[in-house]
DNA sequence: ACTCATATTATGTGCAGACATAATAACGGG
DNA sequence: CCCGTTATTATGTCTGCACATAATATGAGT
C-alpha cells in the first residue's frame, strides 16, 4: 500500500489513473461514492468533489441512481479564455495601439436587426482598429443598442475601443459566441493590410442584458492568428 | 424582506445580482464568506461553492486573506464542446459518412516532427473526409505514433476513423488544442469540394500520453463553419 | 528607518451526519 | 401481461465544526 489519499486531488488523480489505465474502461459503472470512500479513506463529500470534477471535465457521466459511469465519447472540453484585444497584445508583449475609423448611427443590414430583435430602430455603429505594435492585429466591428446602452451616445470612441468601454459600462446577463473563417472582403483586406480573399479567423458575440440585446460584435483577426487552449 | 436563499445557487444568483446591479462595482472588495454566510442565513460551505463558482467563471478574483474582489476585466470564458465528429453531424439531423482517402506511413514535415518530437522516425499518417448527408462537412488530417500506439498499425481506418478509434484506444493525459482559419489549398479544395482560396475553419489537436505524443490532427471544416457557444 | 520573525485573517479543504431529489426497481391490482 | 404506485438507491446539497495554507499586517530588535 502506498501512501494514503488525503485529499478531492488525490482521489480524482487516482480515479483518472483507473480509468486511463483501464481498470474502469468505457462505459463501466464505477463504484458508489460512499464506497469509494470508504476504500480511500476520506469522506464522502470528498469524493464527490473529485467525481464532480471530473464530471465538469467530462470524463465522467453521473446520473441520480443510475450511478457514474465512464465517459464513452468523452467529448473534448476546451475552455477559452477571451480577453479584451488590449491585454491580449499586451499579453505577446507587444505595445498595445488603437484607432477608431467609423461611428455612426444607422440602420443595420437586416441579419444584424435580427441577430439584435431591434426592428428598424438605428443602431450605433462603430468600425476600429487594434494594432500590436505598427502591425493590424484586429479589426472590430460592432453595433451597439442605445436603447439600453444610452451613455454609448455620449462617447466617441476615439480613446478607449468599445471593447473596453462597454465591459465597465454595459453587464451583461448572457451571451452567445461564435467562432467562424471568411475571405477578407476589400474593406476588411484594406483596413486590416492583407490581400482580398486571405482567410481571416472570426470571433463574433452577441449579448444580452435579460431580454434585450446590448450589442453585437464581429473581430476579424489578422491572418495567422490562433486561438490556443490545453485540454 | 423576500423569502429566504438556501441554496448555493441561490446565493450565486444574489451574488451575481449584486455585482449586475453595481452595489459591488468592478473592483470591489466583498464581504468575506463569514460574514455572508451570517447575512444569507446559510452556512459558510454555502457561500464558498457559490463564490467558487463565480470565480471560475471569470466573475471574481479571489485570494487568500487579500479577500474576494469583483473582477475588473471579466475575460469571458467560452466552454466550446468538442464531440466526436459523427456526433456533431447527427446533432444537425444529417446523416453521416466518411471516407478514408488515403493511409501511409511516412516521414511528416518539419513542423508536425518538431511539434510530435518524435525526430525522424516515421509516423502513420491518415487523411479521411467526413460527410454529413451527400456534403463534405469536414476533412481530417492526421498523424499518430504508432510507438505508443501500436495497435494503430494493424487498423486500416476504413470503416471506423481514427478521430473515433482513437478516444476508444488511446487515452491521453493532457493536450493542446487551437483554432485558426486557412485558405484552402488544392487537395483541400478537391477533398472538401470547394473553391481554391476559400476560407476554412481549422481545428487542430495535440494530445499526449505523460511525456509522449500521441497524436496530430487537424480537422478542415467545410467552408461557412461556425462552432458556437454560451457565455 | 530597515529587516526579519510572528500574529492575524480570509480562503481552501476535510469530516460526519442529515435530508432532498431523481431515477430506477419492485410490487400489486386489474 | 400491462400499468400505476411505492420502495429503494445513488447522487446532490446543507450544516457546523475543525484545521491547513497563503498572504498580509504587525512589531521587536538593530
Amino acid at each position: 500500500m502506498t501512501e494514503a489519499i488525503r485529499t478531492w486531488q488525490g482521489v480524482m488523480e487516482e480515479v483518472r489513473r483507473r480509468i486511463h489505465a483501464r481498470d474502469w474502461p468505457p462505459g463501466a459503472l464505477i463504484p458508489n461514492e460512499a464506497d469509494l470512500a470508504a476504500e480511500f479513506g476520506v469522506a464522502r463529500a470528498t469524493v464527490n468533489r473529485a467525481l464532480r470534477t471530473l464530471a465538469e471535465a467530462g470524463l465522467l457521466d453521473r446520473r441520480r441512481k443510475a450511478g457514474t459511469r465512464v465517459a464513452l465519447q468523452p467529448v473534448a472540453k476546451a475552455t477559452l479564455d477571451i480577453p479584451v484585444l488590449r491585454l491580449e497584445v499586451e499579453a505577446r508583449g507587444k505595445e498595445y495601439g488603437y484607432r477608431r475609423l467609423a461611428r455612426t448611427e444607422a440602420l443595420p443590414p437586416d441579419d444584424i436587426a435580427t441577430a439584435m430583435q431591434t426592428g428598424d430602430t438605428p443602431l450605433l455603429h462603430i468600425r476600429a482598429l487594434h494594432l500590436a505594435g505598427d502591425a493590424p492585429y484586429a479589426l472590430e466591428d460592432r453595433w451597439i443598442n442605445p436603447g439600453v446602452i444610452a451613455a454609448a451616445r455620449d462617447e466617441p470612441f476615439t480613446r478607449i475601443s468599445a471593447n473596453e468601454w462597454l465591459l465597465a459600462h454595459a453587464p451583461y446577463t448572457h451571451g452567445e459566441i461564435g467562432f467562424s473563417a471568411t475571405n477578407a472582403r476589400a474593406p476588411e483586406a484594406a483596413e486590416l493590410g492583407c490581400a482580398t480573399g486571405s482567410a481571416l479567423f472570426v470571433l463574433d458575440r452577441l449579448t444580452w442584458d435579460h431580454a434585450r440585446t446590448i450589442t453585437r460584435v464581429a473581430i476579424f483577426y489578422a491572418p495567422g492568428h490562433r486561438m490556443r487552449t490545453g485540454l
